[in-house]
Parts: structure tokens; sequence; C-alpha cells
DNA sequence: GTCACGATTTGT
DNA sequence: CAAATCGTGACG
């Protein structure tokens, strides 16, 4: 599989945050199928970082889309977040879970996801992301662990047919860690 | 310069 | 339910 290209990337966030469901994310050796996403829109949505402006922190959030955001968190976590729309609009997608890695920090900690790849580009280079089967059922609900805007329906998760987090399939019938 | 706080995880 | 632990952004 080739990476995304550009302009998998800009677009609408919203679209491409579902689009990225079945995706596949790289590192080096280690792959894994996205299978939970958050949308965070831009100036217009109070959770979004890119609520206050351009700052130095969020300024590639500002630049074309594709690129890696990654942001530290309560002095310990990463967070792996994927650039969407075109120049001059911000909008992200926060990678929440791959096949076999739940929560955010987790999936960067798995991966070796740190600052140092802020502003990576995603269509080439060690970290990317290729193309991939589009998740046929999506389960759509609101954001996690976010206090302003938390109603708004921007999570969404992929479920498909004999998927790890197919939930028609007795958590019995699923290897330890897809449990849940 | 100072300060409150967080898109989380882990342990009690 | 609370701690861990520090960069960011607002304010002055």
């Amino acid at each position: 599989m080739k990476p995304l290209p550009r302009s998998f990337y800009e677009r609408d966030t919203v679209t491409v945050a579902r689009d990225l469901l079945g995706k596949v994310l790289v590192h080096g050796e280690r792959r894994a199928r996205i299978l939970e996403v958050e949308a965070y829109l831009g100036e217009n949505d109070p959770a979004a970082h890119a609520y206050r402006g351009l700052t130095p922190r969020t300024r590639v959030l500002f630049g074309p889309g594709g690129h890696a955001y990654v942001y530290f968190v309560y002095g310990m976590h990463h967070c792996l977040n994927v650039s969407a729309e075109p120049p001059g609009r911000a909008g992200c997608v926060l990678l929440r879970a791959v096949e076999g890695v739940s929560g955010p920090a987790r999936l960067t900690r798995a991966f070796g996801v740190t600052l140092d790849h802020y502003g990576a580009d995603l269509t080439r280079g060690p970290l990317a992301i290729l193309d991939g089967p589009p998740s046929a059922r999506i389960e759509t609900t609101p954001r996690i662990g976010i206090t302003k805007a938390a109603e708004l329906p921007l999570r969404f998760v992929g479920r498909d047919k004999g998927s790890p987090r197919d939930f028609s399939v007795p958590a019995t019938d699923l290897p330890f860690y897809y449990r849940r």
C-alpha cells in the first residue's frame, strides 16, 4: 500500500476523520489499522488547540494537511494528530486507537512517536499513513476527556464486521488486548 | 515572571 | 477517585 496523498488530507476535517478509519499507521516496522479517531475543528471549536489561533505550538495546524501534530500533555504523555484542511485553515484528527492499542497516549508510546515528529510529513517518511480499506460501519459519539464542546458528535469508531472492534462478537472470543 | 490547567494513564 | 508532572498560553 502507498501513503495517502496530500489531497486526502486537505479536505473537510470531519470527512478526513471518518475516512482515516481503516487506514494504516506506519512507523518503521510497526503497522496497524486505525480504529478510533476524533475530529478537532479550527478556530470555531472551543475544544481545539487551534481555537486560540496561530501560536508556536499550533503552527503546523495552519499549514498544509497531512502533517503530524504531536503535543505533550499532563507532563508525561504524547498525542498524535493528523492535520487536515488546506493551508490557512486549521483542523486535525486525533488518533485514539489502532489495532491492538487503545488510548492516544498508549498509541504514541507503542509507535515511538514523540515531539521529534512534530510537523512530520505523513505522505512520506518513516512516520506515515498508508491507504487501506475504508470502514463500512462507523459509530459516531461525543468526544472523550474534554470539558468544552463535549457534546459534539466528533468521535468516530470503526465497527466493521470481523474487525477487532466488531462488538457483535463476544469479547471472550477475542485476543486479550482487544477485549473490553 | 507567575499561574492555572490539560484531547491521559495508572494505581488506590 | 486522586496523583503524576511540565509545556503552553493568558495576563501583566
